[in-house]
Parts: C-alpha cells; sequence; structure tokens
DNA sequence: CTGAAAGCGCTTACAG
DNA sequence: CTGAAAGCGCTTACAG
C-alpha cells in the first residue's frame, strides 16, 4: 500500500470530476468522446491504477474469486489449478486460494467468503456443511467442483464421468485379459469420486457374474503410501488376486511399488490400472493404463460458471465431463 | 459481498463506539476488561466478521501477499506452493496467486501490487525488470524465489545451493563411476538455476581435467519433451556420451525416455541424473539419482521473510538453501 | 453528458 | 480507558 495517484488526481489532471474518471474507466455511462479522450490520457500519464480496496468497498464486489482446497500435494491439482487460473484470468477476476486440511470435528476457520471474495470454487467437502449452508442462504454464489449438491441447496457442481470411466476399465479388465480377482483400492472416506469409481467396479464385476469380495477392497486415500501399504498386506495375507484397480494413478504408484517389492511381474502375474492420466501416467513401469478424467477442463469449467453465476448469467446446475480409457501396458495390452 | 452485520452492529449491541470494537479487534489499545469482553459477546452473538476491503482502505494495508510464478505445471510447483502457503497462513495472511507465462518483449500486466497485497513474492523472472524496479523504487516489500537481486536494488532473495550441488553430482559420476563423456541439458534462458547448476558442472569437469565440449551442451529448459528431443538428435548424431545431467528432473524424464526408445541401458551405456529431487524422482525407471533441493522450504522461508519486510523487521537479504547429493541407481550405484 | 455528495465499513489521530 | 469525527479511494444514485 504505498502512496500513489488517486482518481481524485486524475480528475484534476483532466479537468472533470472523479464520477466522470470512474464512469471511463468502468464504462458504465457514456462520456463524451472528447472527455474520455482526455481521461484516458490523464490516466496514461499518471500511470494511475485503482485502488482495489477502495473499489471493492464502494462498489461492493471485490473481482476476485476464492478457490477452496486441501493441501496442494500429488499429480492431481498442477492441472486443476492451471484450468481454474486461466479460466478465472480470461474473464478478469482475480484468484485467491485457501489450501486447508480438513480434520474432522475440528470446525474449519477459512479465510475465504463474502468479504474478499465474489464467489467461491470448493473442491470434494472441503467446506464443512454447517458453512456451506450459512453461504448457501445469502445466496453468495459457490461451485462445486468434484462434489454434487447437498439436498437443500442450489449450488451448481462440476464431475467427473466417473462410474462410466470406471466400468469401462474394469471390463476391459475382465473381457480382454480374463482377469477374475480385482480388488479395489478405495480413495479417502466420503470421496465422491472414490465412491463412483467403487460403483463402477462394482457394476462390471456384477455384468460379468463375479461375485464381490469386500476382502479385495480396502482402503488407499489416493494416496501412494497408504496403497503401497494395503497392497502389502494382500500379499502377505496370500490374498489371491491377478488385479489391481488403483481409484486413482497415485494409488497406482503405490501398487505398482509394492508388487515390484514382493517380485511379482505387472501385468503378468498382477494388473494394475489408476484413474485420473496425470502426466507421470504414462512413466510408470510398466506405463499405467488408466481412466482419463478432464482434470483441467473441470477446473477451467468450475471456473467459468461460478463466474457466470457472479454476473447472474444463466448456470448449468449440473456439469458431468466424460472421462475416456487410456490403453497402456499395465493392464497386459501389448 | 452480502449483507451481513458490521463494525456498528457489534458497537451498539455491545453499548459502545465503534472505535472501541475496532481496538478489541485488533488489540490496538487496552480497553476495560469488561468492556472488552462484551464487545467479544457481541461479536460471537452476530458471527461478525470485518469486511476486509474496508480494513484494507482505512488500516492502508491488505494482509494478503501476492506470488508471480509461471503457469503452474511439472512437480516443482506443488511443493513450492505448499511451502509458501504454509508460512502465509502461519502469520496469519492471505495468499494471491498470480501465474503468468512471461513472453518476451510483451508488456506483462499482472493484477498483482501495491494496491491488492502488503507485498510480493517474485518467482525467477516473472517480474519484468521495470516493474520490479517501480516497486522497489515504492519500497514496496518484496521477495526474490530463485533469482538474486538486481544490480541497484534492495530486495532479498532466497536460492538453492545450485552450484556445489551440482558440481558434487558430477563429480560423483567421474569419480565414483569414471565417466568423461557427460552431457549437460541446460535450463531456460534467463534461469539463474540453471546458470549455476551449469558452472557446477563446468567446475567438475575442469577440476578433473575433462574438456567442455560446447557440442555436450543443449538446452531442455526443464522441460522434459524438449529434453527428450535434445537427447534424440545427440542420439541420432552418434555423439559419444555416457551420462547425462539433465539440469532438472522434469528433463531427467525426457533423458530417460529417448535412451529407453533408443535402446541403451541407463545407467550401463549411459547414466542419468537430475536435479531437485522431486516427489516422481524415486520413481523412475532406474530410480533418479539426483540432488535435493528444499523446494517447499524456499517457499517458506521465502514467505516468512517477505511477512517480515512487511512488518518492517530486519530481514536475511540473501538466504541460500544447503542442496545434498541423493544416490539412487541411474548413475550406476548399486 | 456531467458534477456534487452520500456512503461503502473500517482505522486512527485527537480530545477528554 | 473511551468516544466523536475525519478520512481511506472509490461507486452510484440524484440533479441538472
Amino acid at each position: 500500500m504505498s502512496s500513489r495517484f488517486t482518481i481524485a488526481d486524475v480528475a484534476r489532471r483532466a479537468g472533470v470530476s472523479i464520477a466522470t474518471v470512474s464512469r471511463v474507466l468502468n464504462q458504465t455511462a457514456t462520456v463524451a468522446p472528447a472527455t474520455a479522450e482526455r481521461v484516458r490520457a490523464s490516466v496514461a500519464e499518471l500511470n494511475y491504477t485503482p485502488h482495489t480496496a477502495a473499489r471493492a468497498l464502494a462498489g461492493k464486489k471485490t473481482n476476485t474469486v476464492g478457490l477452496i482446497l486441501p493441501a496442494i500435494s500429488g499429480a492431481f491439482f498442477p492441472p486443476m489449478l492451471r484450468g481454474v487460473e486461466r479460466s478465472v484470468r480470461e474473464n478478469g477476476f482475480d484468484l485467491l486460494i485457501y489450501s486447508t486440511q480438513p480434520r474432522r470435528g475440528e470446525p474449519i476457520h477459512h479465510p475465504l467468503g463474502e468479504h474478499n471474495t465474489d464467489g467461491l470454487i470448493i473442491f470434494t467437502n472441503c467446506l464443512d456443511d454447517s458453512e456451506l449452508s450459512r453461504l448457501n442462504d445469502l445466496s453468495f454464489p459457490m461451485i462445486l467442483l468434484h462434489r454434487t449438491t447437498p439436498a437443500g441447496m442450489a449450488i451448481p457442481s462440476v464431475v467427473f464421468e466417473n462410474k462410466a470411466g470406471a466400468r469401462r476399465l474394469v471390463e476391459h479388465l475382465i473381457t480382454v485379459h480374463g482377469r477374475h480377482q480385482i480388488a479395489f483400492l478405495r480413495g479417502p472416506a466420503n470421496n465422491e469420486d472414490s465412491y463412483w469409481r467403487e460403483e463402477g467396479y462394482g457394476e462390471a464385476l456384477d455384468a460379468h457374474d463375479i461375485a464381490y469380495d469386500p476382502a479385495r477392497v480396502a482402503v488407499a486415500n489416493f494416496d501412494e503410501a497408504d496403497a503401497q501399504t494395503a497392497v502389502n498386506r494382500w500379499l502377505v495375507d496370500g490374498l489371491p488376486i491377478d488385479a489391481i484397480f488403483a481409484g486413482d494413478d497415485d494409488a497406482a504408484l503405490g501398487a505398482l511399488n509394492a508388487l515390484r517389492q514382493a517380485g511379482k511381474r505387472v501385468p503378468q502375474d498382477v494388473a494394475v490400472v489408476g484413474f485420473d492420466d496425470v502426466p507421470f501416467a504414462r512413466h510408470t513401469v510398466p506405463p499405467l493404463t488408466t481412466v482419463y478424467a478432464p482434470i483441467e477442463e473441470a477446473g477451467y469449467t468450475a471456473a467459468a460458471h461460478l463466474i457466470e453465476c457472479i454476473r447472474s448469467t444463466p448456470v448449468e446446475p449440473f456439469t458431468m465431463l466424460p472421462t475416456a480409457l487410456v490403453v497402456r501396458q499395465s493392464c497386459g495390452c501389448l
């Protein structure tokens, strides 16, 4: 906050009132061309930029969008951030990011809200329901990213086509590679992506008359280390498994580690498949068969929809982005 | 920006003036315990939170820190963001992120500055020199991350110990593995990390009387695809090479790809080493020998120093964070 | 098309 | 220890 020129300086120099300066800056009313020209010249000469806080206070809008997400980690977030960021910029907004680690019980004090943003993008369940409903009651613009709208609220959401993607993937394992002992590595509790992927897994088994075996499902939290631990346990328990659907690509990495350390060959002994198709997926050994999820596009879309909300433009209340099977080698192909 | 309670509501309810409310909220003057208690109760009952913009305007500070960086991509940024974010939160500040792709010539309009932040963290050369010097003239708090301070300015900076790290790495290749035909994959033009890594590379060669051969240096821009292209060219040119120092881990990935596709064995035919030790480095095949760079710590430190600047606390003008050799298998060990 | 003025919600000297 | 009041830099009815 350094001393700079204010709107009054610009007005004085152009020989007009500050109201007129504001009008040409915001194009909020017609100004005589000659007057406007003088104002613009004055702005340029003083290298004037409006003071954001003053603008926010007077105009009752901040021109910034907030993003609430968990600790930025894993390969998932860079593309997502890129998408959000791009969309926000294209619309002339700023981006305020708050990353939090939701701990159960503990009410999250989050610094983003009506006072410093015009709207919020909320990743999964990073905002607790009471705050969500408080903001919803205020009609505060929000978008849910990778989470569907809770009953009773009217917040648009953007999600992946998880179930169909997962089903296609698991059916590939069954029909093309003849795998029947397929294990599933679940994501974090209450994670909807994980829920629907598991549904797709179940549907695929059903469709081919393969019994669902709870012993073949473990929690890996979309986390490499947790996945490694879980797969290790299966291995020492001697659970018969000929394929692992890892829930996401990070977990697939952990599965690959555990299998390698145990001397199992992938895909000959055990096939491994992931979900998301993050950048490293093509670099695992063997290259990972997975499901492409448009991570960047989801971020982009969420931000675009939020800004439509802010502008009171009608918004698609529910967007499901298609996913696509990406066959590489860890499933047994090639 | 929804209608909420204001400081006046709180004051009325507590039977005091708004000045008193402000004082207990900001602990900016002693208030009688009983009065303070009533104010706090009033705040709690109304669930009052101060309006950020009003606070910024009146108080001449925004309580937010800006971060300017290139497009978020690669494995480098998540840890960096995590570090910055953590530090900013611990100090009760908000974080405004602007990611830009500096194009030469084109003056970058960036939306972060004196008006919406109290200070800026500037990654490498993401802010052009004219803007840097304008802000410097304003004594606007800034920290340079992975870039040293330009002559004539007094902006603290935080960097890695690149040269020593690179030298240790290359000497390992020479002394332990007897490699003498070591190629280097350079980072983006004007990137200081790359510059100093190359210096370390040169020093190591010198120290062992190995002639520097410009043919063995190519530009890979810290980018996997560019690295792959560069290494490919060496391969088709038949340039004799028994080791590649990739400049960073992303480039190492590209080198590994090119070598694998050409049927070269790593490390037997060609050793490959990187720099940074990003998360995927342990998962390449073979696991990557590299130099650990404290990416998250650098982000954390930069933010902490910036906030010290903002608070007018004396700040270390130059911080060089140590790096450490991480020996895995791509160099030929084990 | 343009200006004077109120007001956005705070902080901070200035008095007392 | 506390209040009345000015002021931060804008936007936006309201007049004209």
